[in-house]
DNA sequence: TCGTCCGGCGTTTTT
DNA sequence: CGCCGGACGA
């Protein structure tokens, strides 16, 4: 490596010194294709941070150069947050870290256009997108017991293919025998009609709209390839199709890419992710370097001997075998428990007694593979006092309140968002009904106008009602010139308070809880425009950047927002989070619980005879999130759906059971403690059920 | 137009 | 067991 003196004002000189050998050697590739193979806890983002840092430091290669892709908000926050503790923000000006989603509305924003849509276009989200199916299917006459979620999927899946609704037909994934494949190719091509009718796009079209226009406008790909030369994908083994070919527009004019990620984490195939992607990296890029980073900074050993004799059965995957320095004679636990009752007190009691020990409840985690297992866990946590947080769930922009006035907001941005106008025409309620849309939309499709358009130039044919749509339009017509002038979360008041939506939501529950927590989302809701604001400036374009970052944000990082400044120190509270959502986090302590046949892997992957080793790598990403310990549970019997089913260990375990890999003890019979200490857990735990059943 | 009742269905989900 | 969506009646 090259070392130079910089100008004294310079803070310091980039080394690599603290990297390990292969962490070392990858930083130092910095032309033609890399491909990082990033084991779990391997240091994987200090490595590309430093290279990062290498590059502009050493090489003097400009920032503005630079592009690195992952797939959240919150690791191209870190990444960034990295990079400028190592460079310093003023070198690190210019750099571009991004989601695959935000680069591009970044560059559907430029060039939109050339698509036929306009640039202040609506974002889509799946209960919008399930309504136009829903619209589809009635047209089409389609019988009842076609699932639209299942049409959605597949018109989601073609998308991530890169395949349009005029090559669905003739593409390999049309079977002309399934009845499916017809419904999905009306349903495709009235869909995606329909979305450029009413000028909005879905999540997917984010990305596959700029690989249209990639590949209509070669020159379009030329300029940002020109732009960014050198680039960088995270968490490569979750890449799709789509993504594959954006990320081959961008290095047409080079192969300067460097793909970091670990194909035993590929836990994404069902959103479209191609595994092959990664495992092929070197047949598509033959020039490529293969790194690979196996030194674990994270787990104790038996962790990791467990992780990597589950991950080892699994056939298709690059050889690996994580090893770490850190020795311990803690092995891993799986614990037998009668039921989910049961499952969750033990846990819980367990946590109870770290806590009264004195220790750190952010040290903990509890992982699962669904949501349906929270419940008992919460309500235990719950009974008990002890703090917790749940990972995951309902996203914010999700709730009925939020969505609503989304949706007021895309249509004062965008009047042709006939979704959104539906879904706020009767809301509150104005006595507009489906009878009087009904109309609305037959004269909309005889005039070719949009739904709004045709709102304000034939109010008259509502007949009675005819005064409640002029009014509502009017009132349309009012907040969008009050979007204009006022700020933006005193707009949204004003919204507010115009169409009287607390009367409204007062009206819609019975509950006082219910309403005040759905108050309390609203108050949220402006408080989040007021941040957005101060942050990003008013003037401009503000709503639509609210809108689209609303869209775009995923849920957590929205709650962080306010504690951002203790960002390294968790809270004293427990984790709780699906295995999904546990991947690339790391807790002293975990608990995986519900580690059984039909859970993990899960019935449905069972069922449909699939290859489970995808469930396979979920158990993998469970184990090494565990740094010191680690305990597994399964119960006899669980409840599921309210129906009590016999349950048992799961495959991915048991063999490690019998060689020792891991202890097994029998909770349902105090097995694990001497016999006075069984007596008094005995009294304690009766005691505390006497206590539940008083409450 | 709007409320209520019943039947079916229920994995994960970074955007 | 609980939610959502469709059907149906006031």
């Amino acid at each position: 490596m090259v070392r130079f003196n910089k100008c004294s004002r310079s803070l310091l000189i980039i080394s690599l010194s603290g990297l390990n050998a292969p962490q070392k050697q990858a930083a130092e590739v910095i032309e033609g294709p890399l491909l990082i193979l990033a084991g779990a806890g391997s240091g994987k983002t200090r490595t590309i941070t430093y290279r990062i840092a290498h590059m502009v430091d050493n090489f003097h290669i400009d920032p503005k150069t630079i592009l690195g892709v992952s797939f959240t908000n919150k690791a191209a926050k870190e990444m960034r947050e990295r990079v400028v503790t190592l460079l310093g923000r003023r070198r690190s000006r210019g750099l571009t870290l991004a989601t695959f989603h935000s680069l591009g509305v970044k560059i559907l924003k430029q060039d939109i256009d050339k698509l036929g849509y306009q640039k202040n276009f609506s974002i889509y989200d799946t209960s919008d997108q399930l309504a136009l199916i829903r619209e589809a299917m009635k047209i089409y006459k389609a019988d009842k017991s076609f699932d639209r979620k299942r049409v959605l999927m597949k018109i989601g899946q073609m998308k991530n293919k890169g395949i349009s609704s005029n090559d669905f037909a003739d593409s390999p994934y049309f079977d002309d025998e399934d009845p499916y494949d017809h419904v999905t190719l009306f349903a495709y091509e009235y869909y995606q009609d329909k979305l450029r009718f009413f000028n909005a796009i879905d999540f997917d079209d984010i990305l596959f709209l700029v690989v249209r226009l990639f590949r209509e406008n070669p020159d379009v790909a030329k300029k940002y390839s020109e732009t960014f030369q050198y680039i960088m994908v995270d968490e490569y083994q979750d890449t799709n199709p789509l993504q594959f070919e954006l990320i081959r527009g961008l290095t047409m004019t080079h192969d300067n890419l460097c793909v970091v990620g670990d194909d035993d984490q590929a836990i994404y195939s069902f959103r479209g992710a191609d595994i092959s992607n990664i495992l092929e990296f070197e047949r598509v890029f033959p020039k490529a370097k293969v790194v690979k980073l196996e030194e674990n900074y994270r787990s104790t050993t038996p962790i990791l001997q467990l992780a990597n004799k589950v991950i080892a059965e699994n056939k298709a995957r690059r050889a690996k075998t994580l090893w770490s320095q850190k020795a311990s004679s803690q092995l891993p636990i799986l614990w037998k428990m009668a039921d989910t009752d049961h499952e969750a007190a033990v846990v819980i009691e367990e946590i109870v007694q770290h806590q009264a020990a004195g220790k750190h409840l952010g040290d903990i985690a509890l992982l699962y593979r669904s949501n349906t297992q929270v419940q008992p866990l919460e309500e235990q946590l719950r009974l008990s006092e002890v703090p917790y947080a749940i990972i995951g769930g309902q996203k914010f922009y999700e709730k009925k309140e939020i969505k609503d006035l989304i949706a007021y907001l895309c249509l004062i941005l965008n009047p042709a968002d006939q979704i959104s106008l539906r879904r706020i025409f009767n809301i509150p309620n104005r006595g507009i009904g489906t009878v009087t849309l009904e109309k609305f939309l037959k004269l909309a499709e005889e005039k070719q106008l949009s739904l709004y358009q045709t709102l304000i130039n034939f109010p008259d044919i509502a007949e009675k009602r005819s005064h409640s749509v002029q009014n509502f339009t009017q009132l349309i017509q009012q907040q969008r010139e009050s979007f204009s002038k006022r700020r933006l979360p005193e707009a949204i008041q004003n919204l507010i308070e115009q169409i009287d939506y607390l009367k409204f939501v007062e009206k819609q529950h019975d509950a006082p809880k219910q309403v005040e927590r759905r108050k309390n989302d609203i108050m949220q809701f402006i408080e989040s425009a007021e941040r957005f604001e101060k942050y990003h400036g008013a003037g401009g374009n503000i709503l639509k950047h609210f809108i689209e970052r609303l869209l775009l944000q995923d849920s957590q990082d929205n709650q962080e927002e306010e504690d951002d400044h203790d960002d390294d120190v968790r809270k004293n509270q427990v984790t709780l989070m699906t295995y999904h959502s546990s991947k690339g986090l790391e807790f002293p302590i975990v608990f995986m619980i519900g580690v059984e046949e039909e859970s993990l892997p899960h019935k449905r992957t069972i069922s449909q005879g699939e290859d489970i080793s995808e469930e396979r790598r979920l158990c993998y990403v469970g184990i090494t999130r565990a740094q010191e310990k680690l305990v597994m549970t399964y119960c006899k019997e669980r409840k599921i759906y309210g129906k009590m089913v016999d349950r048992h260990p799961s495959r991915f375990v048991l063999p490690f059971l019998e060689q020792g890999l891991m202890l097994h003890q029998d909770r349902t019979t105090f097995g694990h403690l001497s016999v006075e200490e069984a007596e008094k857990y005995k009294k304690d735990f009766f005691q505390s059920l006497m206590d539940d059943l008083e409450s």
